[in-house]
DNA sequence: CATGAATGAGAATTCATTCAT
DNA sequence: TATGAATGAATTCTCATTCAT
């Protein structure tokens, strides 16, 4: 009898990919791209160095893919944040909001995708990250500005200048974790302000 | 023979000590720190890779020094143009052009600094030249509220969204490096154009 | 229940192994030992890793057999073209033009159980094919020297350096493989003159 | 006062190449290319694995250079050895007699230039190899055939037979290398006069 | 003091072989 | 019996740092 793959082992298998994504992302959350080597990663997943080219091709792949998933990730939720709200203004400071509270809280993961380099490839595939998001929030703005809930205003830098003020704003606090909930909430406060105020809302700043 | 320090020998030991910095620095402006291997130092310097380590004890400290001396660079100049300004709103505007003006015209020494980590002590330090910079525009924030050019706001974060807005507008500009002299003024503008506005600055935006 | 192979199982079985021989003398006639890697002939035979294992105690040993059908194969068409022929000068002629020719055709696999070696075991087993391919040409000199029609001479050395002769002249041509038809019945004609000569046939050479 | 190299080091820095080159023509002569790996050179040599990347690109470089060096010494003998005759035929005889006395005396280095592939590069420059000392010969039978000392012939499928003809003499009785002198000299004899026969000489065979 | 060759600990990647299903 | 994912030893190559001259 002809040998078949039986649900255990298809699970087992997609369980494998997923080990190795999930224990990739672990150690680069700890500790950075330069703390996710294969061999750790390895140990990290519970599997051996080999298995772990049976599923990528190498290691900047791989980096890559837990690149890709989190952004798209990120960009899916925000998304679904943005289409929630009445207006662009409200969409905003509601994009900004999830963002941040959501990096302060798994925060080294933020932190490698936005700003730590490594290998050329994985590189690219950062940058390309950071303009995924950017074109999220550069979307929001086109409509305010439509809507002229916000002054005319050049769209790419403004998003730029969007993704680039709330990354900073975590990225400097990121080290050593914010302690208190409290102040989490008003970086959080504070972050949205200054964007909400940067793009000309009319009304409550 | 009693061995005697000449003039000569201490200009000798400056001037290479000189030379591996700026070397140093013109490695990472043209490629990034991963460049900067201890042998193109030295190539580059021309001298030899134990030079080096009879000025610097470590690679590592070899590049925080380089980081160093160009945020106090940076920091020295911000204030310069600063205190030349009748207000506050004038004085964040002009800081903030003068800085992205000189890093669009050599982009990767501002992109190395700002963006790209390397071994964890740089690291360490590359996160207080940020927040060194961003103390600078803290100090004109804090004076323009006490003015009441600015509304109140929290100091801290809004510098930190300020150096973050314009980095990252600069970070993605950088790789391909902006072509006409217009495109450059027009970044400028609009990076200046977005901070005045976040702060909240009275009067024009 | 009592197990009972089927005649059903044994071609089963009988067909696994031929098609793993098969599709690993095909990888090795298109890329040479290096490119017959035990996954790759797995799936050029449409079996599994595993199955090969089964069948094979090792890639050496799969390899090894390889050569060795190949080689068998090779010394009974010689043997069968040179019953056929009148004279020893004859069947000299016949047999190295009949093996040049099988060799142009489909030159890698040639080329790899002439000259290319790999692990220690297929290369003895290399060697092996060699000398068997050499004793045909000596049975050929031995009858040659009796019957007056070559002269005296040490048929070891001789034999040989036949099969080195016809090797190498394939040998050099084979990468980019001879155009057209013509050129290989040159060489094929020149290559069997050259070995008439050297066994020192009387009459034409 | 500056840093001046000194003789002593010029000699220990030539020495170290050299030392890496022929621990790996050492380490080839004694078990082909496979043993030749980094670690194993760097210890025949008493360097460390670093140190031969200091003076080789790469283990394919390292071979090719092993290689070329063993060829061009081989040919320039050869030359020699030609010079030195009063026609042709002797120097066809005198050429195959140097050739194959030396590889009987150091048999796997011959063998392993002759017939051992590995990487593509090593291999590509192997086939050169074989070609350059195929030139050498074509180039006494072209000299022969001018002077009527040989019957007119495909003088590059010649010069190749004789390449292979002594080749394969020499590889088969390699492994388990010869034992007496004296059967070496009979073997030396059988192959000269084969290749002599085999180019047409006239005269004696 | 300056030199730069030498060091060697790492890190990524490959592939024959095994073994649970 | 067949499967093929998993294994992990083996191998090449890099580069910060040292130290004899």
């Amino acid at each position: 009898m002809a040998y078949r793959r039986t649900r255990l082992m298809e699970e087992r298998l997609a369980g494998n990919r997923e080990r190795i994504l999930r224990a990739t992302r672990r150690l680069i959350a700890a500790g950075g791209f330069r703390q996710a080597q294969i061999a750790a990663v390895a140990a990290e997943a519970g599997v051996s160095t080999g298995t772990i080219y049976r599923y990528f091709p190498s290691k900047a792949e791989l980096f890559v893919e837990v690149l890709t998933a989190a952004v798209e990730y990120e960009v899916t939720i925000l998304h679904e944040v943005i289409v929630e709200q009445p207006d662009a203004a409200q969409a905003l400071r509601a994009a900004v909001a999830s963002f941040v509270r959501r990096a302060l809280a798994g925060p080294y993961l933020a932190w490698a995708f936005i700003a730590e380099p490594a290998e050329p490839e994985v590189d690219a595939e950062r940058i390309r990250a950071r303009r995924q998001l950017g074109d999220v929030f550069k979307s929001v703005l086109k409509q305010g500005v439509a809507a002229g809930v916000f002054p005319n205003q050049n769209l790419d830098a403004s998003a730029a200048c969007i993704v680039g003020a709330f990354t900073e704003a975590l990225v400097g606090p990121i080290g050593p974790s914010r302690k208190t909930v409290r102040d989490k909430e008003r970086l959080v406060e504070a972050i949205c302000a200054f964007c909400t105020r940067a793009v000309g809302a009319r009304g409550k700043a």
